[in-house]
DNA sequence: GCAAAAGTGTTGTCCTTACACCCATGC
DNA sequence: GCATGGGTGTAAGGACAACACTTTTGC
C-alpha cells in the first residue's frame, strides 16, 4: 500500500480507484418479481396482473419492476408490492435470480424472484391496475417472459419452506381451525394427510394457541379455532440435524 | 392488440417498444463471487485470494469478478472460476444476491454468490494470482467488502445441503473411508457424530460401493475404501414429506 | 505389546403410521 | 334424523440414540 501523508486524501484517492474500476463495468437493467402466494377457497393462489408488454398481451405476468438506482433489492421488492397491491405488512424472501440473456424480449434484464404468502381475506386488494387478480397456481400456464418458470421455482421453494418454517401461518387468518390449517397443508404439498396424525403432530409441538372460540356459521359442527404461537416458535427454533437423502 | 397487415414488422415493432423500456430502466454494475469449499487435514477450507483493490490491501476476498454483457450469471460463475484456478469440472450452485447500496467502496455493486464443493487433492490450484489458496473456515475474520457475510451464508446454505443431498462427496476423493466421511460431516456440522450410528445410517442407505480396497500407509489398523453411488443416488432422489419446525 | 483406529449389535425410546367410532351442529 | 365434518386413542413398526468390546495394523 502506497503511504502517503495526507491520510484522508490518500483514502479519498483509493475510493477513486475503485470507483474507476466500478465504471468499467458493463451494466446490467435488474428488475424484482414478486412472486405472492394466497390461499383461497381451499386453493393455493398467486397474485397476477396482465403483462402491460404490448408483445405479451393477454398474457399473465408477476408484479415486478425495475430496480431504482441506490435501492437494496429486497426495498425494491417491498415498493413494488406496496406500489401494486398497497400491501406493506408482508414478509419477503428472496428466492433467486433467473438470468437467461433472453429471458426479456427487449433485450438484457436480470431479475429477482422475491416470494411471499400472505392471507388472501386480510389484505384486500386496493388497486387493481392490469386485472391484479389471484390466480390459481395450479392452472397455470402461459405466461410473459419466463414468468412461469419463476413461479414453478417458487412454488417447490415453498412446499420446502412450509415443511421447515411456520410460513403456511401467513396465509391463514389469524384464527384458523385445524381443518383448515390441514388443507393448506395438503393444497400447498399437494398430498393427502391423515387427520389425526395430522392433529397430534401440531398438538405435540405446542405451537398452536387454544383461543376457546368456535368456529361460526359453518353447515356442521364447529371446529376449535386456534393462534399460532409465534413468539414461542421463534424461541425455540430447531437446530435440525440429520442427514436424509 | 393492434393488428396490422405486417405481421413481421408488427412484431419487430413490439421489440423495439420492449426495448425502448428495457433502456428506460436504471443499470446496475453486476458481479458473481464464487465461494468454494474444499475439505483438507480434517478441516473445511474455502478458497480465496488477497484483494486486487488497493483499499482492501491485506485483506481476503473472494473470487469474483464482473458479468459480462450478455452472459448468464451461471456462465460468468463458470467462467471466473476457471480464469482463476484453472478448474472446470465442478458444478456451481447459486446461493443469492447481496445487494446493499454500500457493499462496494467503488459505488453499487451487487453480487450474485455461487457456492461450490471440490476436492483439496483433485483439483491442483495451477494458478496462483493474487496469492490463491485454501483458507480454514473457521478462522476467517475481516475481509474485503462483505465477504465474509457471503461465506457466512453459503456455510449455513452448505450446512444445511448437505444434510439433504449428498454434496459431501464431491470434497472427498472419489475413494474415501468411512472415517473420511464421518470427519467431513463433522467438520461440516460442527457436531460429533457416533460412529456406529454413522456407519450404519449410511449402510442403510446403500449409496455406498465397497471397492474391496484398504487405505494404505496409515499408522494404524486400514479401513475399507468405498466410492459413492452417484447414478443410484440420481435414480432414487428422496422426495421429503414432513413437517418440522 | 501397545497405541490407534476399524469394525460390529442390542436395547430402549420416540416418532410415525394406519385405522374406526362417537359427537355436535345445521338443515 | 341425517349429513357433515369435529374430535379422539391405540397398537405396530421403524428410526434414532446410547452404549463397549474385539480386531487389525504400524511401530
Amino acid at each position: 500500500m502506497k503511504k502517503n501523508a495526507a491520510g484522508v486524501s490518500h483514502n479519498a484517492h483509493l475510493i477513486a480507484d475503485a470507483r474507476e474500476l466500478v465504471n468499467s463495468y458493463p451494466k446490467v437493467p435488474l428488475t424484482v418479481d414478486c412472486v405472492i402466494f394466497g390461499f383461497e377457497e381451499n386453493k393455493l393462489k398467486v397474485l397476477l396482473i396482465k403483462s402491460d408488454l404490448a408483445i405479451y398481451e393477454g398474457k399473465l405476468s408477476l408484479l415486478g419492476d425495475m430496480v431504482k438506482d441506490d435501492e437494496d433489492l429486497e426495498n425494491a421488492a417491498y415498493r413494488i408490492l406496496k406500489e401494486r397491491t398497497g400491501m406493506n405488512d408482508v414478509f419477503l424472501d428472496q428466492v433467486r435470480a433467473f438470468s437467461h440473456p433472453a429471458r426479456h424480449p427487449g433485450g438484457r434484464v436480470i431479475t429477482i424472484a422475491y416470494c411471499s404468502l400472505l392471507n388472501v381475506n386480510h389484505h384486500e386488494l386496493k388497486i387493481h391496475d392490469n386485472d391484479l387478480h389471484w390466480h390459481s397456481v395450479s392452472s397455470l400456464s402461459e405466461m410473459a417472459f419466463d414468468h412461469k418458470e419463476i413461479v414453478d421455482v417458487c412454488y417447490q421453494w415453498l412446499q420446502k419452506r412450509i415443511q421447515e418454517h411456520p410460513l403456511g401461518f401467513n396465509l391463514l387468518p389469524e384464527k384458523f381451525s385445524l381443518r383448515e390449517l390441514q388443507n393448506l397443508y395438503e393444497a400447498i404439498l399437494g398430498i393427502s394427510l391423515d387427520r389425526r396424525n395430522f392433529r397430534k403432530k401440531f398438538a405435540s409441538m405446542d405451537l398452536l394457541i387454544d383461543i376457546d372460540e368456535m368456529e361460526q356459521d359453518v353447515p356442521h359442527r364447529p371446529g376449535k379455532l386456534y393462534k399460532f404461537n409465534f413468539e414461542k416458535y421463534e424461541r425455540n427454533k430447531r437446530k435440525w440435524v440429520g442427514i436424509d437423502f
